[in-house]
DNA sequence: TGTACATCAGTGAACGCGCGTTCACTGATGTAC
DNA sequence: TGTACATCAGTGAACGCGCGTTCACTGATGTAC
C-alpha cells in the first residue's frame, strides 16, 4: 500500500528510537531485528526499506540515546545553581533511578566494551557523537578553557559509566544503594578538585 | 583412550585459560565454544565433559582473568616505593600495553557491561570474586581503614575500566595516547586526595 | 601372571534454534494522460 | 472527470549460517578376578 508523504521518515524515526532502548537493554547482540519490529507491530522484512544494516541501526541508536541523556543530563545541571551544576549531574548519573533502568540510560554505561569492539570505520562515526555529547556536558564543569573542560568531562563521563556499570552488577539492592551514594562523593571530588 | 590421572584437571584449567583470553577479546557472545575448543586442539563435544554450561565457563574465566591482572597489576605496585604504590598501580593500567591488548587485561574493562546484563545468581559468583580482587589490590591505595581503601578501590577500578573502555574505542592512535596521559593525571589526582 | 571387563576423556555427527539478510509479492494511493 | 499505470512501505517465506547442547561411539588404560 501506498502511505502519506511523511509516513517512511515516521517509521523510521520510530525503528531508532525503539532501537535505542532494545541495544541498551540487551546489548547489541542479544537485541534482534525481528523482536524489534514486531515491538513496533512492524515484520523483520521491512527493516531493510529503513536500514543498510544492523550495523548502520546501531549507530544512529547509539547517538540516539546519547542525545536522550544528553538532553535529561542538561535539564538537571539547568536547575541547580551555577555553582552546584557539576554536582547536579553526577547525582542525576548516579540517581537510583538512572542505576535501575539502564533501557533509558547512559549509552556509555551499557554498551562502551560494544563500540570498542567494532570496526574502525564503525568507531569513528559512533566516537564523533560521544565527542559532541561530551563537549556539550563539559561546559557545566568547571575548568578554564573549554578544551579542560571537554577534558575533564571525557574522564568523568567514561569512569562514571564504569562505576554504573559496576554497580549495577551488584546483586544485593542494599549495597548497591550505598555504593550510589560512594559514587556521588567519589566523583564529584575528583571534578571539583 | 584413557588418560593419566591428572590429565583431565590440565584440560580443564587449559580451557578455562584460553576462556579467558576469548571472552576479553570477543565478548561473551562473540566467543563460541567450538572455536575455543579448536584453538586448544580439542573438538567442541568434550567441552561437556568439564563444564555444565558455557554460563559457568563464563563465571570461572572471568575469575581466572582477575587473578592474572591481579598478579601484574600487584606486582607493579609491589616494584614502587611505599607512597608510590597508587600511581604504579594507575600507570600500569592506563600503559600503552595495556591499552593495545585487551585479550590479557582488565576482565571489568571488558566485560563489565556483560556482567550487568547476567541473572541474579550468576551476578552474585562474579561479584563475589571481584570484591576480593579490589580488596586486594585496595591495599595499595591511601586510606585509614580497609573498609575505605577497598571502598575507594572498588570506585577508582570501576572508573579507570569505563574510562580505558572509551579510551579503547577512539579510532585515532594519538588522541588515544594522549588521553591515556589525561587519565593517568585524572585519576591518580582522585585517589590521592 | 594373564585375561576379561569397566572406565571415561575425547570424537564428531546431529538437533533445534534464532539470527541477519534477501526477495517475490501486495495493494492503496499518487500520477500521467 | 475518469482510467490505466507506476510507486514503494510493508509482508512473510526462505536462505544460509553459526551457535549451545546432546549423544552414541571409540579405544587406551586401570581394575577385578
Amino acid at each position: 500500500m501506498r502511505y502519506p508523504a511523511q509516513h517512511k521518515e515516521e517509521t523510521r524515526e520510530r525503528i531508532v528510537k525503539a532501537a535505542a532502548r532494545w541495544f541498551r537493554r540487551e546489548g547489541s547482540e542479544g537485541a534482534a531485528i525481528s523482536n524489534l519490529m514486531r515491538d513496533l507491530k512492524l515484520t523483520h522484512g521491512g527493516f531493510y526499506r529503513h536500514f543498510r544494516s544492523k550495523e548502520d541501526l546501531f549507530v544512529e541508536a547509539f547517538t540516539q540515546s546519547l542525545n536522550e541523556i544528553g538532553d535529561e543530563m542538561a535539564a538537571a545541571a539547568d536547575r541547580a545553581p551555577k555553582d552546584g551544576q557539576a554536582k547536579a549531574l553526577i547525582d542525576e548519573y548516579f540517581s537510583v533511578a538512572h542505576c535501575d533502568d539502564a533501557t533509558h540510560g547512559c549509552p556509555l554505561a551499557a554498551l562502551a566494551e560494544d563500540v570498542a569492539r567494532r570496526a574502525r570505520r564503525v568507531r569513528q562515526a559512533l566516537i564523533s557523537a560521544l565527542r559532541s555529547h561530551i563537549t556539550r556536558l563539559g561546559a557545566y564543569l568547571p575548568g578554564a578553557t573549554e578544551e579542560e573542560r571537554t577534558r575533564k568531562a571525557m574522564m568523568l563521563g567514561s569512569g562514571m559509566a564504569g562505576t554504573l556499570s559496576l554497580i549495577r552488577a551488584i546483586p544485593d539492592d542494599d549495597v548497591r544503594r550505598r555504593a550510589l551514594d560512594d559514587a556521588k562523593a567519589f566523583y564529584l571530588k575528583a571534578v571539583t578538585q
